[in-house]
DNA sequence: GTAAGATTAAAACAGACGTTTAAAATTTCC
DNA sequence: GGAAATTTTAAACGTCTGTTTTAATCTTAC
């Protein structure tokens, strides 16, 4: 009756197994959280025997960080390669803010677009571990980040020569609050009831509409000085 | 021997257990997350038998629930209400936006500075129950807040009436990413090495510094016109 | 004071968890 | 082709999970 029997496991060679943890891990992930995904989850998605997480990566927290690093080690090398690029075509005039947010934000958006790289679900994965509280989780990323921060925030440090240098880092802190919170694709407030972030083709359109909105924040006047400041002042006064 | 015993259960009343629970749950949810709290170690932090959590909330989940509404109801209430008074103090005009901010700003600080009301402490589990994906929780907050937001949004729409509705919903969205990434305190990247966020009093610095990014992103020009976006085209042209 | 109701207590429930073990199967290499 | 190394498998490990049960204790009201 059946005309072609598809076998199950079909070529899976020397690490074929790591990869279908991998891709299985990276989805289930995704959508439950680190806590949330049990190693039978995982093995079951990716028709694996339950033992090999534990042969190949050792730990559950170690196959976590693994599912990270494949997609974000790759990402963060390209976003600081493309703002060197930037910087030596605009030298010798520092780069403006726009184009080092342009660096920020493309390689983020050509890994949505590559279903091969894992896509837009890798990025929400990302989004997700950014709020994760598992002290694990927050030391990983702060270490695979630190050299690509730290290069970025010289960058804005040149392009933004008299902005404080620690409001400089809270402003880099909204943004990466902004972006992670949106690439998580959450809107846990459903605010966005026309359409979803993150699907069907939009992703380009969220990122489109974020960078300028951030872009307008970095530029924004000292707040010693704004009137939201005196306003707040005035508020907080009344009330206690 | 010893001077004086104190009662390790003294002057427990009738809703004393449920504020002991509430109290231990809303540290530990905090600290760890839904999932990764167990319902014994609640228990054991409140000095509470395990079964007096499925007694008087039910499950773990509406324990959760109850955990976020204590605080969060009137939370948003207040303001409901300050916008409410500042719009009537301004009318006709309509309410400027960075007053509006204030409005969704000020309740927030004054719990935070008050420990009675969870604190700064009861500001981070909200952050992050808005990062967290499981489902319970994301209907939860939308119900919870959907009444305020809709009136905020409302608001806002008074204060900007050339923004389209659409780029007004996502720079709600935005708005609401930043302000639960910072409030959470998670800070993965390690940014701000000097100084954590929402410890030693320098919550409303924090708050001082949010608001006038997040006013500059909310008044920033329509992305269509914006430099950011054609060269984002031209950029993502040369790689594909 | 005593019956009725609300709360606490200790113990047990069945199931899921991450990890380990030891044998079987497969692949690699000479 | 056969020894050695690698990988897969099934089963079991002890521990922890949220929840339930049953009895004891405390509170309230007449």
């Amino acid at each position: 009756m059946s005309g072609k029997v598809i076998p199950l496991h079909d070529r899976r060679g020397a690490a074929a197994t790591k990869v279908r943890i991998l891709d299985a891990a990276e989805g289930l992930f995704m959508e439950h959280g680190f806590e949330a995904t049990s190693l039978r989850a995982i093995t079951a998605a990716g028709d694996v025997n339950l033992a090999a997480v534990n042969y190949h990566f050792g730990t559950k927290e170690e196959l976590f960080q693994a599912v990270l690093t494949r997609r974000l080690d790759p990402m963060n090398q390209d976003r600081v390669a493309l703002l060197t690029r930037l910087e030596t075509n605009a030298a010798p005039a520092p780069l403006p803010c726009e184009k080092i947010l342009m660096a920020l934000f493309v390689p983020a958006l050509t890994l949505a677009r590559d279903p091969r790289r894992g896509g837009k679900n890798f990025l929400r994965l990302l989004g997700r571990a950014y709020a994760d509280p598992a002290p694990f989780i927050r030391r990983f990323l702060s270490e695979q980040y630190a050299a690509m921060i730290a290069r970025f925030k010289d960058a804005f440090g040149r392009a933004l020569p008299n902005l404080p240098r620690k409001e400089l880092s809270w402003r880099l802190h909204f943004i990466m609050g902004a972006l992670s919170y949106t690439l998580a694709g959450t809107d846990a407030l459903k605010l966005i009831a026309e359409l979803n972030p993150l699907e069907s083709d939009n992703d380009e359109i969220l990122l489109r509409r974020l960078a300028p909105f951030l872009l307008a924040g970095l530029l924004a006047p000292l707040p010693d000085l704004s009137d939201v400041t005196r306003e707040l002042d005035g508020e907080l006064a009344r009330r206690q």
